[in-house]
DNA sequence: TTGAAAGCGCTAACAT
DNA sequence: ATGTTAGCGCTTTCAA
């Protein structure tokens, strides 16, 4: 990996142009306050030496690097199951870039894992991180905190208040599109409404339950059924669904992949849907929702919304702390903000997509 | 993103330790050739202070990152809808942080980001680059080799010989692995074997398609009918099938999903598999292959393994460019080397694993 | 074995 | 508006 032609430095440029180093630098930096036939000579140089600025160089003096962590805890869980992360990725990305900074990806296995990225977030080598996947017990935010670096957190936290407020995180109204979904149900006449939910070490799961616990007040406590997320979970629930509550006439699924597990047993139950029992539920994940028989009706969150989201945020918090306030200018219309003490964060809306299971 | 507190420098622990900053440094690189008294000094220095390296200004004399970038050309692709993409990067996740490096991911859409990657990789930000998802008429590759930035390419490249014969790449033996899946069909007795094949500019599906000729020589042309990865394609591709050939006893589908595609369709036809027809996938994506309806027959390649592998030929190339011949001592046993001209790349097997539908 | 000193390539005061 | 100069924090000769 060596350097094979020693790539031309500044200095290079500045002396075919036949200026000072800092007359170059500042061209290359924007050019400003530098008059025109010098800033022509010096692009000209550039263009012809195929110069490229020494980014460690430059680091080293501005203290910046252009550079954002994107921490994913376990990606062994849900990570790798659906294209989630993988949106969100994208959405991150392309903000990133639109910003001309680079995307460190720091993925995790484990505990042993937490500390090593402790250590590079301490290290100073990114301006910024942004975290996803946090579980109830996660020491990363402790890590994190300690580390005093700017960090964005993608779904809300569910650890503690203790932690005190100045954490922003990005979500999608999960409790809010849970009642929505749960309300359509009932405006179709369905008075026994079960969910199945995800894992509720989630925030993400646990909210969706409460919304659906919102509408269904006082539900019959064997109309909720637990899930994981994924389709075996959802097979699962479904069979313990009709073993207990067989009048059971529409299900609340926590994700769109539990929901084409449950479709897939409800059919070979020979339960029509929606006739027999509608189903709802929740991402609008394209190629899972739009493929199920009958194609899922559910509410969808814009995932690589909240991915570019999170990394405007951070990016806008530059040279400062990232802020609640900040948060709430820079996603706009469309997005509620958290009010009062604990974490606070952006809440992105969701909307309900009708297709045929509802 | 102000560093609130100065992080302590060499200089500081060499103080503390009464030791000069040349010392510091090379106990902090490993100690050699310095006394254990004082090697136990600076180690309690950079502890008591906290001292982390400051990552630009080693580089700015080392040259060196230890830092590889994963470009992946057109996310919007298949990269989303499998898990393939994740599985691989945490493949080389893993091998990355062993080693100490960090991955720095370039995702592109579409050509204009091309240049930019292009300059990425050329502005020697990385040591090396791992690059994904090339079609036949990528100008990616010449933009890399331009910017001599020392490369692993994951899945055998698709563009002409042309480019001269140094390209190093990792992929799965896609062709013997769908012989050995024809020829499992053709074993139980089938002699209307289809092949419902991938996007046929990407050399994976190519070169399956290749396999299955291998051993279905003079097939009906009509047995072979196009698909694209996705469960929809294969839904397609097995209408057209059972329309054209309604006396087809076996399919051999490019991926799980394709597969999956088929197996609703067959169901819904009323075929029963695998009894009036057997099928069998590629990947062995589990929460594809396991979850359908019956379990999937598959070729399975060990997907995170070709990421690690990648991964460890780029690191090993260090200080020198990465060569066929490297990459074979790397790989080990198990895989086979290309032989003679023309692009030379390691060849990870792959093995049937049987389930119901074959 | 240890230390002194010279940069790596760049930006940012400060002078002019 | 441009140039001069002093580092940023580290590794690496070279001397001792």
């Amino acid at each position: 990996m060596t350097e094979t032609v020693p790539r031309p430095t500044l200095e290079a440029v500045a002396a075919l142009a036949g200026v000072s180093r800092a007359t170059a630098s500042r061209v290359v930096n924007g050019g400003d306050g530098v008059r025109e036939p010098l800033v022509e000579r010096v692009r000209r140089a550039v263009e012809e030496l195929g110069y490229v600025p020494n980014q460690a160089a430059r680091s080293l003096v501005t203290r910046r690097h252009d550079a954002v962590a994107v921490v994913v805890a376990e990606p062994e869980t849900r990570v790798f199951a659906d294209p989630f992360f993988a949106l969100q990725l994208r959405g991150i990305s392309k903000e990133l870039t639109a910003h001309d900074n680079q995307l460190v990806l720091l993925l995790t296995e484990g505990r042993d894992d937490h500390a090593r990225v402790g250590r590079y977030l301490a290290g100073g080598h990114v301006d910024g991180a942004l975290v996803f996947s946090l579980h109830l017990d996660d020491p990363l935010p402790g890590l994190i905190r300690r580390a005093g670096v700017p960090t964005v957190f993608g779904g809300r936290p569910g650890w503690n208040d203790g932690e005190r407020g100045d954490v922003v995180y990005v979500d999608s109204d999960n409790r809010g599109g849970a009642r929505d979904a749960v309300r359509h149900l009932v405006g179709l006449g369905r008075g026994r409404v079960a969910h199945i939910t995800g894992p509720l070490d989630q925030t993400s799961a646990a909210d969706r339950l409460d919304g659906y616990r919102d509408v269904m007040a006082d539900a019959d406590p064997r109309l909720i059924v637990p899930g994981d997320f994924t389709p075996a979970g959802g097979e699962r629930a479904m069979r313990t669904l009709l073993d207990h509550c067989p009048d059971v006439d529409a299900v609340f699924a926590a994700n769109d992949l539990t929901a084409a597990g449950a479709l897939r047993v409800l059919r070979e139950q020979g339960r029509r849907v929606p006739d027999d029992v509608a189903v709802i539920g929740f991402d609008d994940m394209l190629p899972v929702a739009e493929q199920t028989d009958p194609p899922l009706t559910t509410v969808r969150q814009d995932i690589e919304g909240m991915g570019g989201l999170m990394a405007r945020l951070l990016l806008r918090g530059h040279g400062d702390r990232v802020t609640a306030q900040a948060a709430g200018e820079v996603a706009g219309a469309g997005a509620a903000e958290e009010a009062g003490g604990g974490p606070s964060g952006v809440v992105l809306p969701t909307t309900l997509v009708r297709r045929a299971s509802a």
